[in-house]
DNA sequence: TTGTAAGCGTTATCAA
DNA sequence: TTGATAACGCTTACAA
């Protein structure tokens, strides 16, 4: 019994793979005749489409993607590579880019890069190795050769997350620096004049960068300085949002407003700061970036910036889906994002009491 | 300007991809030499195979999969179907995946059902088509259509997130059903006799029903009744699990302990408790299930069962990366869980003022 | 509208 | 160890 079913080699599968012309010759009619129902069968008259349609089914037949490829020099596959699908928006993003494409009736090849701009590189060759007929990158901190090898192959690409990205790279995103400015704005008009930021910035994460960047720019205006001290560069988790709250406030007790790049850097504040005893918002102001689930559900619930995530994983997928049969469509750039304001926002403490007095210290 | 742009019909890229037949003359060498030295290179006199390679760098070639696939049969991808990138356990194992493929040289394909067995079958068809070497399911709740397809192809495939599967389906994952047994009896031991349960029980979730019937399984043996109104069948939400404690705790005040088959169910459960005015563990014990990064962050630290989701992402690759290449090796269906005790849970309320009082109510 | 035939880029068999 | 040669399954000029 059991040696019968290794004895054998492959019987149990069908092993004769249906093709193409055993189609034709079930229809009687010429393998380019299948072959035009399948891809245009607007041109086939309708005896012949339905007769070969009927073949298709009764044989289960499915095109071999490797042949079809290989002549129609496309492979109707698309390739993304995101810093890590651990980080929500990213996964929405790429969900829903996914979902876009299997519309269409193309597959996604994901990979991701760690936020390490050289492993970025390397999984861009390996995706156009695989020959994807697009790519979709995050963000604008790829190494010159990425580009490169991308052009040099000649794929449509773009890059997500980001409203702009240097050296004529498409790009649809968000402008994250407007976005981190307006939030900047919206806490000083509340009051605060002592911020102090917790980011992530390795070296290619250019998104916090340039939120980091949107809110110093925001600040300068205002007048309102930013010690070198009030800034804190931590990875993305929430016990680093923890861990950088409390060094933020341990050596700066006068900050008032703490602003995070992302808001799970936000939500780990958000729990250290109850940890120490802090009120939200009455002590201390805290705001993240990207609005993700938990955002709305923490207590107290986060101000943020919401991301479109979805939208730029559509846009993208369509635009690569066009891109690749050649249409040239122009690319909706900038996507809107929102403040959100919630509870964990407030006037700054000791605004009555001292009202002009950390303003005039400065 | 702008016209010299768009006139000129693709000048500007390298339009003449290098093939192999181009790296073989530029060595001097046949065709049939370079692949050789691409793929099996032991074969190949080291000056050979030096100016092969040389050639190969000079000339920036990299082989293409179409032509490759069409004759060896094989497209080194691999697909993956997941309910959704939105839980992080699943983001989680398909990133593990992914970065372990990406060591073989191996691309993954990604797909998702949105927790419907008809969307799981159109995906894995679409994949199929495209394809994969190989394939890598969620659960044990595929339509029959699904198996019956995949085997018509002829392709490796397995199931994950569960230790066994129906229909000689192989699976690697944990055992979610002595998992959620053994929470029970932790419960129990702490003196609970109320238990009330928010699971998310659409038809295609099998992980969670599995976790459902063990805890029902561990609280029959104690003979501690679960009536139907103490099980909430609910979407896997943050919002939903405050709906779910709500909802639970109005109806059956007496509930002490509140187990979820997900930890998204049981902070949002955790959430809504506190909005309620009821300390846990104190007044009530709530657990989850996943060990998802806020789990342990979250205040109070969640008492769940951890999901080894990397392993079974890697363990996944391994065993598809060989089985693609005919390598039949044994698959470790059983991966280890933790039960991870924190702060949410404790022994039951009252326990001392009316000890018995409950059980013999029943 | 349909059929014939060539060939996409690679690998693998066979001889040398 | 290397080279010629024949596919792999499909699409698409071109011819009918």
């Amino acid at each position: 019994m059991t040696k019968n079913k290794n004895a054998t080699p492959t019987p149990t599968l069908s092993d004769s793979k249906v093709k193409l012309g055993d189609v034709a010759r079930k229809a009687g009619v010429s393998p380019a005749t299948v072959s035009r129902v399948l891809n245009h069968p607007e041109i086939v008259s309708p005896e012949l489409r339905e007769r070969v349609s009927r073949a298709v089914t009764a044989l289960a037949y499915t095109r071999d993607s490797a042949g079809r490829a290989l002549k129609s020099r496309r492979t109707r596959t698309l390739g993304v590579v995101v810093p890590t699908l651990g980080i929500s928006i990213f996964a929405e993003g790429v969900e829903a880019m996914q979902n876009r494409l299997s519309e269409h009736g193309y597959t996604l090849l994901i990979a991701n890069s760690q936020y390490e701009a050289r492993r970025e590189l390397q999984e861009v060759a390996s995706l156009l190795e695989h020959g994807v007929d697009g790519l979709a990158l995050v963000g604008d901190a790829q190494l010159p050769e990425t580009h490169q090898l991308i052009r040099q192959h000649g794929v449509p690409y773009l890059t997500t997350y980001v409203a702009t990205a240097r050296d004529e790279v498409q790009a649809i995103g968000i402008d994250n620096e407007g976005a981190a400015a307006s939030m900047a704005r919206y806490l000083l008009e509340l009051g605060h004049r002592h911020f102090g930021i917790i980011a992530n910035l390795p070296e290619s994460n250019d998104r916090s960068m340039s939120r980091y960047l949107g809110i110093r720019a925001a600040l300068a205006e205002a007048d309102v300085p930013l010690p070198h001290s009030h800034v804190i560069s931590m990875s993305q988790t929430l016990q680093h949002g923890r861990q950088g709250l409390r060094q933020l406030i341990q050596s700066n007790p006068e900050i008032t407003a703490v602003m995070c790049t992302t808001d799970t850097l936000a939500i780990g504040a958000l729990a250290e700061a109850r940890s120490l005893g802090l009120k939200v918002p009455q002590h201390i102001s805290i705001t993240g970036f990207d609005d993700i689930e938990l955002a709305s559900q923490f207590d107290p619930p986060l101000t943020t910036i919401s991301v479109p995530a979805n939208e730029i994983g559509r846009a993208a997928a369509d635009h690569l889906v066009n891109a690749a049969a050649g249409v040239r469509i122009p690319v909706i750039t900038t996507l809107p994002h929102r403040l959100i304001v919630r509870g964990s926002t407030g006037p700054a403490p000791g605004l009555v009491r001292r009202p002009k007095l950390h303003r005039t210290a400065e």
